[in-house]
DNA sequence: CATAAGCTTTCCCCCAAGGGGAAGGTAAAG
DNA sequence: CTTTACCTTCCCCTTGGGGGAAAGCTTATG
């Protein structure tokens, strides 16, 4: 099948597979008259892997790193699972760094009337030293 | 000052500070005779502020419009509360996503062994349709 | 046969928010 | 006079593609 049919079925964009393609990540085939990348089954498989990978906010690196370990047979699940908890660490690093922010902006925003009139303990607390 | 000293006073990198000046947010004068750029305290004072606001997760365009806001005398407290909450608001949907994303991954890490065999949980999931 | 529609290709610039480093000017100190 | 420590502009790099131009292919229609 051509590109835009394995992006369909993929739920990515044309772009997007054509990006993969680019980078080495899922090679389709090409066609030697046309220059057409050419698609099958196995491919449609690969991206909707990595699509479902990214959306997991895996990086296109981990995915590809991922992808070689379904693509591998013998690897060990251990190697799939320490990506996959390393992730885990990153997104709770993350949260924790969202939720003392929000906790601050909150308590500034909590102490600001948000009226008409120009006191404003925001804008106080974002020129303090 | 010189840019140097201004970026130390602040906290940012000399790249920042010259970043800033490009785009038109904190504009020093400038030297005629060495094309150095001279900074006031005036200016700390805005790299501080804008360094701060960085750190809360507002963007480069939020710190401007903060920016204007700060430097003028009359504005309304609304205008800057509502900028908040927006960024608020902001922070709780990226928080319930990754969220959302934890809990998902972290079911299908416990359900991985991670041993040296080869059937993996995770990757099973990844690539079902 | 011409041509228009709907695919595809490569190529190049664009985003945020700067970082890295080259090549060269300037000023103070030894 | 030269080293050292600043500073300048300029250009490429990052992530993960998006937007669009110019051009090639196939198929359907007038």
């Amino acid at each position: 099948m051509q590109i835009g049919e394995a992006a369909r079925r993929a739920g990515l964009t044309v772009k997007t597979v054509r990006y993969y393609a680019n980078i080495g990540m899922v090679t389709p085939l090409q066609d030697v008259n046309t220059g057409y990348r050419v698609y099958d089954e196995n491919d449609v498989a690969k991206l909707q892997f990595v699509g479902k990978a990214r959306r997991f906010d895996f990086s296109v690196e981990e995915c590809r790193e991922l992808l070689g370990l379904y693509e591998d047979r013998n690897r060990p699940s251990r190697e799939v699972k320490a990506l996959t908890m390393k992730k885990i660490g990153e997104i709770d690093a993350r949260l924790a760094e969202l939720q003392s922010l929000k906790d601050e902006l909150s308590t500034l925003a909590a102490s600001c009337d948000g009226d008409h009139r120009s006191h404003c303990p925001i804008l106080n607390a974002l020129s303090a030293g």
